[in-house]
DNA sequence: AGAATAGTGTCTATGAGACAGTATGAG
DNA sequence: CTCATACTGTCTCATAGACACTATTCT
């Protein structure tokens, strides 16, 4: 058999699934459903699905996107600053054993998005929510009643660990981190997204002066607000720069 | 219907493709096989093959590899160093069009290997060979006879731009660099990956204190070799170290 | 007034980049 | 000898981190 013969071929089932990160209440949060059916039945997962038959891989994530969060992605293209969120490709999982019914191979994708009032059950499961990650990747899940409890169904649970540091290293050096915020946010804002993606505190003055220091990142946007109380912050949104050099810094030495 | 419903899902074809660099008389070069049938007959291509049924993705790529390079995949457990190559995932391109003959999803690998003999040919393909990145990714192949002509079969021109760009960048902030050296290398050698890869010059001097200053980036073989002519230079090998911390900077602004 | 957050200035340690100068081989 | 490469040292500039200080709001 000549292993280019399009007529011999193992047949492949071919699904999506998101991780779907947000900043809620000064914790870093990510979105799962509960599963309605086997395997794994009321288990919690990750939202995802089957890739259509004339459908490009990244249309399926931003499909499937819609459907659980109402959000839509984000054109890099277009001006105007939709509260569109930031999908890309994450990477693919394949192991023969991964699903128990079948042969699938998943190409997970990583969304970030502002912070919402609530997500919307989609029609393919039972119900959503988003859970703080560092519930989700510990091994016991939380002690409190009201947390989803770990593990995730299928091989979720590195999925989320790969998505998380993905985002993690990502804001390091690009203005990614904006995508968790609000068309306008201040300067206190955008570093408590930081704050909670890292696990970490950074010196607000030091913040400061990096983010306004560098060029592009952040233009100001006219108004100020007090919705963090104290003195009124000047309101920004994200600038043309997609990268940041030189780097925020994450301290961990 | 469902959209979990297993037995109602797209069938796709699941392949992996290969993105093989290596450094070659100062230029970063990119393994390339000659197609011996239609779609694209008589194109050049990246290396690759179709999944097998109950084959993981990094089984597949590292197969592949040893199919077209007699490499074996340095597991990263092992102490001892043989002269393995690093292999990675890198994306997954899943265009409805990208083949035409029916739906294949490719998942990309990117591997690097220190500098090879030749070549051998594959059962799959007629003929390989090594060629540079700048020949390979310029529109217009290059004017010279002995050298493969653009463009590749498939998208195969993105993913090979998109493991060039990889390899870049994932050599500022880690080790990987010395996955293009044989076992035992001096800085010198080491620079010259850079500056291949980069295609930019370093400065020797400092380039040497900052990789020898790196602790547990480099350590010490015990011997030195002349084989680039001058002073004779101490050999070394790569060191447990896999993050630069902080990392080597790439000249460009 | 006191608390909280926003924003600026100043000092210091670290490291990158530039480059002088020495060491040791091949021809 | 010259030439090529290896390696060390020194200077300067940029910047991250630490932190004093001022500004402006709310309760």
């Amino acid at each position: 058999m000549s292993p280019y013969d399009p007529s011999a071929f193992p047949p492949f089932a071919v699904t999506v699934d998101l991780v779907v990160l947000t900043v809620r209440r000064h914790a870093l949060c990510a979105l799962v459903v509960r599963r309605g059916e086997a395997p794994f039945q009321g288990r919690w997962a990750l939202p995802g699905g089957f890739v259509r038959a004339d459908e490009d891989l990244a249309a399926a994530a931003a499909r499937e996107l819609v459907e659980e969060t109402g959000l839509c992605v984000h054109d890099p293209g277009s001006p105007e600053p939709d509260n569109g969120a930031h999908l890309e490709q994450l990477a693919t999982y394949g192991d023969p054993k991964r699903d128990p019914r079948m042969r699938v191979v998943s190409v997970a994708h990583l969304a970030l998005a502002p912070d919402l009032p609530a997500p919307k059950a989609g029609g393919d499961a039972n119900s959503a929510r988003w859970a703080p990650v560092e519930t989700l990747m510990s091994q016991e899940g939380s002690g409190r009643e009201d947390e989803p409890p770990a593990p995730l169904a299928f091989d979720h649970a590195q999925i989320l660990a790969d998505g998380v540091e993905r985002a993690r290293s990502k804001i390091e050096y690009s203005s990614l981190a904006t995508a968790f915020c609000p068309p306008e946010f201040t300067v206190g804002e955008l570093r408590r997204v930081y704050e909670a993606v890292w696990g970490v505190a950074l010196d607000p003055r030091n913040f400061h002066r990096k983010v306004t220091g560098t060029p592009g990142f952040l233009v100001p946007a006219g108004g100020t607000t007090t919705r963090q109380g104290g003195r009124p912050a000047q309101l920004f949104r994200a600038g043309g720069a997609t990268l940041l050099n030189p780097p925020m810094l994450r301290p961990e030495v």
